[in-house]
DNA sequence: CTACAATGTATGCGGCGTTCACATCGAGAC
DNA sequence: GTCTCGATGTGAACGCCGCATACATTGTAG
């Protein structure tokens, strides 16, 4: 019996193994989720939470899916609908910043392999991908929004990685920002002098 | 004794630990590198990895960095050192096929959290950065270096990732190449275009 | 009030990473 | 040639993990 003074049924053990994960998730990194450690957390038997989530991986991609749609806000609240480079630059850095300060939940939500059964997570990564594609069309509207949109979203995402994984220096925020404004306008203002410069 | 008609010692256990470890990570993906597998395979005692790696991170940096090298040689093999857009898009093509082709590996030098501890680790990653930094020095000697490898480098992850991911559609090596080719040549291209279609 | 479905518990299995004490081997000192 | 010692491999053990199974408790619908 777990809960000393509490009652046998929990109340809602599928938000609190959420929120027990997501804490985890944070104070151990992704080594630290365990379904047990979820279980402790939330003061109940180690087996409950299977009458929640049926295995890890659903609980896992249950934390990714929450992850996609804080996301979502994060980058909404950063500029809701930019139609300029400068204010796809501010949701640029806003993303990377997000990824640099939920490490180990933006690792949950792209490196491990997404599983296509969680539908959760299937939707919350469309909706992602819609988002980025309304702001490259609103931005760039004469443009291939199909084109645009992947390329800005592997750009940003591919800071995200790098500077994650230490390959460009994350030291502060000011110089992660400056570098992501950069590599954002060099892919709206550099091409013609570049092949100039090459000649 | 697991070794029926072998001798005590190995031989090169160390060498052997990693070749098994590359095959459990292409047979089972990185769920299944254990290092109790991993001394399986090599048909020695659970314990005996222990000898030469210090704990099972050390052998997945080992691991890591092998993949290192081994993409350096990929990038070189498909254009050795190009100075045009069309032979950097070649070596982006390869980048991303390189993760495609190995997802497991791809997602063990990226996506774990890297340690800075290994020495073998640090260095095949700074030799990877160093040769982008020279492609795009030799294609486009009048620009920032710094700035556009950063930018090229990042663009062409963020596409491997996501492509990995299933965020964009990898059914095929031609639609992946076409996509990764698009990509970069929109980054040296589109941008007069886009400026002038916003107005 | 009772029966049932939903929810939580207890127990157990095999696998894992890791530690420790011990066994075996190869090579150099005498 | 023998001895010794460091390097290498073994075995048992600990605590953690995911998960399956059988059982206990509870709210609720009839």
């Amino acid at each position: 019996m777990p809960q000393a003074g509490g009652t046998y049924h929990h109340g809602d053990l599928r938000a609190a193994c959420l929120r027990a994960a997501r804490e985890l998730l944070e104070e151990d990194g992704s080594a630290g989720l365990s379904l047990r450690a979820v279980a402790r957390r939330a003061g109940v038997s180690a087996t409950a939470p299977y009458r929640h989530y049926a295995d890890r991986d659903a609980l896992v991609s249950a934390v990714a899916a929450q992850g996609y749609r804080e996301l979502a806000e994060h980058l909404a609240a950063a500029h809701p609908s930019p139609t300029t480079p400068d204010g796809l630059a501010a949701v640029a850095v806003a993303y990377v910043r997000f990824a640099l300060d939920r490490p180990a939940l933006f690792r949950v939500m792209f490196a491990e392999p997404c599983d296509p059964n969680s539908e959760e997570r299937v939707a919350a990564t469309a909706a992602i991908s819609e988002y980025v594609r309304g702001v490259v069309r609103g931005a760039f509207p004469g443009a291939d929004a199909e084109v645009l949109s992947t390329t800005v979203w592997a750009l940003v995402h591919g800071l995200a990685f790098l500077h994650l994984d230490g390959k460009l220096d994350a030291s502060t925020p000011d110089v992660v920002a400056d570098r992501v404004r950069t590599a954002v306008q060099a892919l709206f203002t550099t091409p013609a002098a570049l092949s100039q410069a090459k000649g």
